[in-house]
DNA sequence: GACCAGGCACATC
DNA sequence: GATGTGCATGGT
């Protein structure tokens, strides 16, 4: 059954066309969508951003220097906001006291050590973790999210139970190492999931159906 | 009002 | 190791 993945990207491509996903004000901007956007509407972590833009620290050391109920207060738009001002706050710790909060001396250790030390971090998942490596920091790690597992699932392409590492493996094994090619696909599922693979199923225009044999 | 959103940590069995 | 729960705003 994998072997359709790469069939179904070819599909929702001719679907749906490119996506021009995460374009994020520069990687730090991204990283910190990042974490907001677990969970949440997007739309709802533009605003969180805006904010932090408006007060002008949307940077490391001033997100770092700031106490909580600051940040939560700003963030509040995109939920949780008590939870995520504590991610925020031990991400930029960790990239302040790492790398100075330089991006580019994060680029120069290698995707296996990055994506363990930001595992590391508490309250940066997998998904988190992967989407930060992929989207600011353009490394080929495809990122697993709930739409993902939702379409494979019900497509019975792989089963529902797997976790989250049995599904990237999936895709890790059937498309090429291409950072561009994680992007797309990753934001078409987002597309598609959003348009036609709910919780509840509203199929009618999917264009994954009928499925390739 | 119900449903849903680009998760994660933690408790419990 | 699987399953359940809290976290919270805002759009449809």
């Amino acid at each position: 059954m994998k072997e359709l993945i790469p069939d179904i990207y070819k599909r929702l491509h001719a679907a749906f066309g490119p996506q021009h996903w995460w374009p994020g004000d520069g990687p730090f901007e991204v990283m910190v969508g990042a974490i907001l956007t677990q969970n949440t509407n997007w739309g709802n972590v533009e605003k969180a951003i805006n904010n932090l833009k408006a007060s002008g620290v949307l940077d490391p050391l001033s997100i770092y220097k700031m106490d909580n109920s600051t940040l939560s207060g700003l963030i509040r738009p995109a939920g949780y906001y008590n939870i995520k001002s504590e991610r925020l706050k031990a991400f930029v710790g960790y990239f302040t006291k790492g790398y100075s909060g330089q991006v580019g001396k994060m680029k120069k250790r290698k995707t296996e050590v990055l994506r363990k030390e930001l595992l590391d971090i508490k309250g940066i998942g997998p998904e988190t973790a992967d989407s930060i490596l992929l989207y600011a920091l353009k490394r080929p790690v495809f990122v697993i999210d709930a739409y993902t597992k939702r379409v494979l699932s019900r497509h019975g392409i792989i089963g529902g139970q797997a976790g989250y590492n049995e599904f990237q493996e999936l895709f890790h094994l059937v498309l090429p190492e291409d950072v561009v090619l994680f992007n797309e696909y990753h934001a078409l599922f987002v597309r598609l999931g959003k348009e036609f693979c709910r919780p509840k199923p509203r199929c009618d225009g999917c264009p994954l159906y009928p499925l390739l044999p």
